[in-house]
DNA sequence: TATTGATGTGTTATACTATACGGTATATCG
DNA sequence: CGATATACCGTATAGTATAACACATCAATA
């Protein structure tokens, strides 16, 4: 785990990063880090929290950014298909990428109370997914790996 | 794995035994295998594949046994919380459980070709999950581990 | 320059997934 | 029996996601 958001931590350098790792990552990629996109991709830095994507659409919506799902869902899927931002399927749900470095297989630790998200890291061959695609000789294309309960401190707080 | 069910299998059987064993379980738990109840899980049993709640329900109207979706919700989430059926995140699916047994904390395998799932099972506490809850003091309650990817038959035809 | 293709945006309409709520019936147990 | 909990059904609505089509931009190229 390279960023533990659990904890308290210099947020604004959450944004300011995130983006400006974005912005070099498209540069070098040849990919067209837009408004929208890159607004969207802000709107999830905000908070180590998942956002749905209708959320998201109604903070566009009132800054004139778009007003239909369409909009939300695109620039979403651009996020998530290059890895500056993951799908929390337990949720529905979106999030900013916290390892913006590499290719990597994420972790994500939910807390029910608080509703924050940590991302965490690992191979998932590895491991007991691994184990179990090698036993019946699956081949693993992307494994979603997701654990849901309380963060320390909302473990504290019970 | 217990369970195989991307090979060859007496599938008759996994449908009467998986009947038979939920019965005896809600028996013993003084538990209501009621009607639609049964049914659904009968109608998960009847294949490998997770199958969507209206899906279920297309077949319960056909079959005169209620027609408005929570009927088929109900009667699903009767199976899951009782360990019955599991419900795949990824697919917003649900499937008939393989290990009527004891508690456990299943992975499923995922086939994106021929749309079969298996079910697995290993400790969540244990593993990469496990690993990076502890290291930040992440009280675990429910893992959800979906591997997508291709089956060996399908990997093979490919 | 004109054409073409790839990509992005905007909008409408619709599909798919899920639950809140109100009312009735049935089971269970003191 | 009466009380309580559980199951049921249906209506209505909420929440999530995509198909399809029109228009704009820009880069490569005929």
């Amino acid at each position: 785990m390279t960023q533990q958001a659990f904890q308290a931590h210099d947020h604004k350098s959450c944004i300011a990063d995130g983006v400006a790792a974005a912005a070099q990552s498209c540069a070098a990629r040849k990919l067209q880090l837009t408004k929208v996109r890159q607004r969207v991709l802000e709107i999830l830095l905000s908070d180590h929290k998942a956002m749905g994507a209708y959320e998201i659409l109604d903070v566009l919506r009132a800054e004139g950014l778009g007003s239909q799902p369409p909009v939300a869902y695109r620039a979403l899927e651009f996020l998530t298909k290059h890895g500056f931002a993951h799908r929390i399927e337990r949720l529905n749900a979106f999030i900013a990428c916290s390892h913006l470095n590499d290719p990597h297989a994420p972790i994500f630790l939910i807390c029910r109370s608080c509703n924050r998200v940590v991302e965490a890291e690992s191979d998932p061959t590895k491991g007991e997914i691994g184990r179990a695609a090698q036993q019946s000789g699956f081949v693993i294309e992307r494994a979603v790996r997701e654990a849901e309960g309380l963060c320390p401190e909302c473990a504290d707080a019970a």
